[in-house]
Order: C-alpha cells, then structure tokens, then sequence
DNA sequence: TTAAGTTAAGTTTTT
DNA sequence: CTTAACTTAA
C-alpha cells in the first residue's frame, strides 16, 4: 500500500488519503485524478478497512466506469467486484430495477432514447392538435428536458406558468407526454435520475437502504452534474456524507443537458467544512500546448483560479494553419498525418481530429479513406438507431413489456402482415376509450368497430407474440433474438432483396447476435431487461479500444476524458467554433464561456503535438458560407504559434488575419442574416419560447384534416372474376379474384406479360373487353 | 393499402 | 446536402 501512495505527489496524496467527510478535488486536465481516484478506493479498503461493498464510484461515460474498474481491479484484488462502479444512469437504472414500484412504475420499464421521445412526441402533439410543422417536437423535448433536470414536474410546471399561455402549452404537453410514458411503463434518461431521487424521497426506507449501503461514494466529472444528478447524490450522501467529488470548471461543458455549474462553485457551501484539493499539475501535456490552453481559457470570467503546469519537457509550439475551404482543410490534415507516419513521428492510432459538430467528419472521412489511412469516427449515427436493428430491439423491448406502445407500434407490421395505419388507429381509440393498452386492444381485434378482416390479422400477430414471449420466459436473450430472426424470416427477407445495403443490414444483425453472446458471457445473472437496459445506456464512445492504429475522429465533446499525443484541432472559425448559436444566444456571454471551455478541453487533450486549423469557407447546407477565423485564435499570443502556410499557396494566414476580419467584417455570416429578409425565419424559429409573438398558431386549429378526396368505392364493377380485361400498362389479362377490401375492391389479374398484379378497382382503371 | 417519387425544411454538443 | 413529409400512382 505504501508504495501505492509513494507514486502520488502531494496534493495528489492528500486528496488519497482523505477519510471521512465531504471532498473536493478540484483537479486540472490531465492532472491524475482518475489515479487518485482509484488510489483512495484503494487506500480505504487497504488502511480503513472499509468494505468494497460500501463504496459507490460515479462516472458519466460507461467508458471511463470501465477504466475505472480495471484500476481498481488491478489496485485492490479481492473483493473489487463488490464496489459499484457506474454511471449516473446504470446507477439509477439498477436502483429502480429493484424499487421502481414504489413510485408506480413496473421494474421491466422500458428506457426511451431520443428517437423514442420524439415518436412519443409526434404522437402527443397529435393528440392535443398540435401543429408540428411550427412547433417542433424537439422544442417541446428541450423544454420538458430542462425542466426534469430541474426536478420540475408536469404539475410543478404548470403552477409555474402563472397565465403565461406558451407555458401553459408546454406544460399541457409535458402533462400528456409524462402520462403517455407512465401508460408505457417507460422512462426517458431524464426520468432514470429524476424518479429515482423521487423514490428516494418518498421511500424512506429505500433511502436508507442505500444510505446504509453506500457509507463512501465519489462521483468524477463533478463540474458535469446537473440538478437532478446533484440531488441524487446529496441524498445518497447524507447531511454529513463521506461524498468526494472530483472535477474541474473549466470542464464544464454540458451546460445544455442542463450541468448546473454553480454545483462545483457551491460545493463548499452544501458542504460546510468540505476539505478541498486542488491539482495543478499536469502529466499529460508539453508546456507549449498548455501556455496555449492556458491562454485561452483566461478569458473566461466565472471560474475558479488556477494555474496548470508541467514539468514536462518542452515540445513543438503549437502549429496553426489557415484554408482556403473545408476541403482544403481536410486534404492538410490528412497529408499531415501521412507525413507525421512517414517520419517515424506518430502512429495513426496517435492522431486524434476533433470537430465541433459531426457534420463536419464527413470531409474528413472522404480523405482519410482516399489516402487508405485506417480510421474510426467515433458518436454520429449510433449503431442501436438503425432500423433493422431497432426493429429487432423493438420485439425485445415489446416481450419484455408488452406496453410499451412505442414498441408494439413498431413490430405490429414488421414483416408486413397487412395492419395499416387506419387499423391500427381504431385499435388506439378502442384502447383510450376502454382505458386499456394498445396491446390489450389488439387481444380483443374482434370486438374493435369497424375492423373487418384486419381483426383476423391482429388475432394472428397476437398469437405469434405469444408465443415468443412464452419462449421468452425459458430461453436467453441469444436463443430469443434467433427465434425472433427465424419466425419473422427478417433475415430471409433481406437476402432475397439482394442490395448491397440489405447485407450491411444482415451484418449489423449479426453484430447484434454477436453483442448478445458477449453480454453473456460477460454478465453472471443475465436477463432480457438488463440486456436492453445496458444497450439503452452504451455510448458509441464507451466501445472504443485502444491500440488498433486508427486515426480517430469525434465531437469535442466526445473527447473529453481521453488523450492523444498527436492532436488536430479543426474548424475554429467564428460561426462554427464558437458556435452561431452561442453567439446569437440571449446570455451570450455564458455561451461563449462554454464553448471556451470546450475549446480548453480540446486543447488538453493534445499530449505531445497540437495543430490547429481553420478554412475560409465551407459549405453548409448546400451553400457557401465565409467565417473569419475563430476569435479563440485571437486569444492566443502569437509568439506560442507556429503559423504555417497552407502549402496551397493563395492564402496567407495569420498576418492578415485581423485586416481580413475587418474587411469581412459586414459579410459576417450571423450579420449578413440578420440584415436580409431570411433572417425572419431563423428568428422565428429561434424565438419559439418568445412570448405571443407566435403563440397564436400552437393554439391553431389544423387547417384541414382531410382533403376530402377519399377514394370512393365504386357501387360495382363492370367486370367480374374470369373476365378479361385491359390495363393502360399491362396490357391484357384475366381477373382471377375480387376481393371486397371495406373501401375498395382488390381485384388480382393475371396478365399476360406483366405476370400476376394485385391492385385496387378505383386506380387500376381496368376495361372489360 | 403501400411504395415510390417529389418537395420542403433544417442543422450543436449527449446520457 | 441530407432527411422527413407529402403526393401520386398502382
């Protein structure tokens, strides 16, 4: 054990070493406090004797609760596996697995993801005639997000509007989406950690369950918190808890999902006679590249004074480029890291290029791929929102909670089994008026008005689904998911279609097969709930190994927690990094602060070599757009900055980087819009929230329900079953069936050259000869 | 009822 | 330039 501390500089000891009591650990990049995480774990167990069963460790990245757990596993051997190490959400999700009844809800909850929500949505805004082409449903989810956070509730919310019509919407929006999830049986990510703090409080002793359980809890990425999440461990932690946090404010950067910053500021505060640790030492990072960070982040206000440094020797300064276009830009960067390997200087899996937002990997993907460099982008489109594969999770999802409407909806027609969208919306209506599921309803097909013969075809799918969910309860997640490919001869069906897209399906599938054995394998009490809760709670980045020599590319965001020794910091340039929203945002200041910090971030993350680029121009929805170069640029002495020529030779960078900005100056992208006659959209798009300005069309009626251009079906046909008749397209053939379809006739002709066609009287147009 | 084809609209970051 | 919503055809 001794040795273990012997590793520690001193701050990093004490803060180790710290027994009871409120900690926190303010702990600059790349300063070692994963290491004196763990080291405490370690140290508790080792010299207090505490029981690894009594300590709980919070992250918010399963990727770094792993990272975790391997230290600890490696520090403290026996009895490791008994510590709780997990994210806020797992942590939540495990909590109410077990209590989820004592505040109404069934423990096979299902766990809704923003695609979910948003299907929720559409469906609510349909409800309360709500016309979604004005007001988004993603309106509606930020604002019910921010108010979860806060731990507002649908009735809080409303009582909080005090008249104002536009909240009062929300709220009766909120109201009626909560209520839509409670009928599911199903949580958002916002409510895992919300309703736990409200089973907390309304169970005491599942409160004090816990409390007793978790004598010594550390929670990492503290300054990422928001006020749910601080909610949550304050109650866990008790009035004197033994609760040591770690973080750093000048890393906070999700203030948008709602991190309350004040949670580290005041931490002292909440916490009275808390013991604080401050890290400035840096491991990580040459002193070039934090004289950079450095500089940078000095320009924000609101922060806690600290100074990073290094004994580190010295490395390259760090280099700056400016392009022409993003194209360029993706060319330079690519051409770099090629020249970087060629000489010896980093290995591909070294380079790490860094965005602000997704869109941008695109470019640099198409070069990297060109150049035959091995690559992985990391966040985009997560592998679990492809639709084969949440096709597939839905039938699980569906079998574990057979009320998950969401769910059901999806797999009722999947195969096709001919229950269309008018069926299905009279199987709702039954269910509201029966105040019974949606799957209930299904049950009793033959007792829904005006089902017809699509009453025979629910009655087939529910027995189908039964018998699944039969299987369910005797074979594991593995022999269910084959079961459900064979019967639904999903995989059939992609075969025979034969597209080069069907096979990446049909091997996405079978990546899904693959991460069910190992969850498997790697989980000792396995269930189909606890499958598709880990599968909720993965993200793309916790999946990420390292040392396979790919370059790597992500979100700045993505990035946090991890290093690189070869670091590409693309794209600063005004409107994209900063981003135009945080400009134009009404606390302007506070936005651009964060999106300081996330540039602070991205620039500790470089270890040994930071490059830094910008383009000129890039193209953004379709169309041109010209960004001076970001002023995060302009906050660095230009005495820190290899200012390199593009080796494209028209555009020279930084010495006429000021002169170019006041030439430019007019043509400032966010300027140009606010001047023309388009800006009116953006404002009105933006200005959603703004009171009565808009507020008139949410309470619009639907300016038409129907076109009133129904079909009408013909009182009867002037050919019958064995006629022949003449289509415009298909020529001759001979009607072999006619089917009453409730709206129109489905009449079948055998043709003589267009094989045999299903179609309906009313289009076909077909003439007896 | 369903699929294909056309048009309009939107863009930050994520558990 | 992509994706979602709408139209139209079978």
């Amino acid at each position: 054990m001794k040795n273990l501390l012997e590793e520690l500089n001193p701050m990093q000891r004490e803060a180790a070493t710290h027994f009871e009591g409120p900690q926190l650990i303010l702990a600059g990049a790349g300063s070692g406090k994963t290491r004196v995480l763990t080291n405490r774990i370690a140290w508790l167990i080792g010299e207090k004797h505490v029981d690894p069963w009594n300590i709980l460790a919070i992250t918010f990245t399963n990727k770094a609760a792993g990272e975790m757990r391997e230290r600890i596993d490696r520090l403290v051997g026996y009895g490791s596996d008994s510590i709780w190490v997990a994210t806020f959400h797992s942590t939540c999700g495990r909590i109410l697995r077990r209590f989820a009844e004592g505040i109404g809800y069934g423990t096979n909850f299902t766990i809704y993801d923003g695609d979910d929500q948003k299907t929720v949505m559409k469906d609510v805004c349909k409800r309360l005639n709500i016309e979604t082409r004005i007001y988004k449903e993603r309106m509606f989810l930020n604002a019910i997000s921010s108010a979860k956070d806060e731990l507002i509730w649908p009735e809080e919310y409303m009582k909080t509007a005090h008249g104002d019509p536009e909240m009062i919407r929300i709220g009766q929006v909120y109201t009626e989406y909560q209520r839509t999830l409670k009928k599911s049986n199903a949580m958002d990510f916002d409510d895992m950690i919300g309703l736990t703090v409200r089973l907390l409080k309304e169970c005491p002793d599942v409160l004090e369950y816990y409390r007793g359980r978790f004598a010594f809890i550390m929670v990492d990425e503290y300054q990422d918190t928001n006020t749910a999440q601080f909610e949550l461990i304050r109650l866990l932690a008790g009035r004197n808890g033994n609760l040591c946090v770690v973080g750093d404010d000048d890393q906070s950067i999700y203030r948008f999902r709602g991190a309350n910053i004040r949670n580290i500021l005041n931490f002292e505060k909440v916490f009275p006679g808390a013991a604080v640790v401050r890290l400035e030492q840096n491991y990580r990072s040459t002193p070039a590249i934090l004289d950079t960070a450095n500089a940078v982040i000095r320009n924000n206000r609101g922060r806690k004074k600290k100074t990073l440094w290094t004994a580190n020797p010295e490395g390259p300064k760090t280099i700056y480029t400016a392009l022409d276009s993003a194209y360029e830009e993706a060319e330079y960067v690519v051409r770099d890291i090629a020249q970087a390997a060629g000489r010896g200087e980093a290995a591909y899996g070294d380079c790490a290029i860094l965005y602000r937002t997704n869109a941008q990997s695109r470019l640099l993907e198409e070069k990297l791929l060109l150049a035959g460099i091995p690559y992985r982008i990391v966040g985009g489109i997560n592998f679990y929102a492809r639709k084969e594969i949440k096709d597939l999770l839905c039938y699980l999802k569906a079998i574990d909670n057979p009320e998950d409407e969401v769910a059901m909806h999806r797999i009722i027609n999947i195969p096709k089994r001919g229950i269309g969208a008018a069926s299905i919306l009279k199987a709702e209506t039954y269910a509201a008026v029966n105040e019974i599921s949606f799957y209930e309803a299904l049950t009793k097909s033959s007792q829904i008005p005006g089902m017809g013969r699509t009453a025979a075809k629910m009655d087939a799918f529910v027995t189908f689904f039964e018998t699944l969910r039969s299987k369910a309860r005797v074979l594991d997640v593995r022999a269910l998911l084959d079961e459900i490919l064979e019967k639904t001869g999903y995989i059939k069906e992609l075969e025979a279609e034969g597209t080069p897209e069907a096979k990446d399906r049909i091997e996405n599938i079978d990546e899904l097969v693959s991460k069910v054995a190992a969850y498997l394998e790697h989980t000792p009490e396995a269930s189909l709930g606890g499958f598709l809760q880990e599968v909720s709670l993965v993200a793309d980045i916790d999946t990420l190994e390292d040392g396979n020599g790919q370059v790597l590319l992500m979100t700045l965001h993505s990035a946090k927690g991890l290093e690189f020794p070869r670091v590409y910091l693309t794209g600063l340039e005004e409107g994209l990094f900063p981003s135009y929203q945080s400009i134009m945002d009404e606390n302007s200041e506070e936005a651009l602060e964060e999106e300081r910090r996330l540039c602070y971030v991205g620039i500790t993350r470089a270890m040994k070599t930071l490059i830094l680029t910008s383009a000129r121009s890039r193209m953004v929805n379709g169309s041109h757009r010209y960004n001076a170069p970001s002023r995060f640029l302009e906050e660095i002495p230009e005495e820190l900055l290899d200012v390199r020529d593009s080796g494209y030779g028209s555009y020279r960078s930084r010495g006429s980087r000021d002169s170019q900005r006041r030439d430019g100056h007019t043509a400032l992208p966010w300027e140009e819009r606010s001047s023309e006659g388009k800006a009116g959209n953006w404002s009105d798009s933006r200005s959603s929230f703004d009171r009565g300005k808009t507020g008139r069309k949410v309470l619009r009626e639907k300016p038409y329900l129907s076109k009133g251009k129904d079909v009408q079906k013909a009182d009867h046909l002037e050919y019958s079953e064995g006629d022949r008749v003449r289509h415009v397209r298909f020529g001759e053939g001979v009607v072999t069936k006619i089917a009453d379809g409730g709206r129109d006739y489905e009449v079948t002709v055998e043709f003589e050259k267009a094989g045999v066609r299903k179609m309906f009287a009313a289009f076909a147009k077909l003439q007896k000869i």
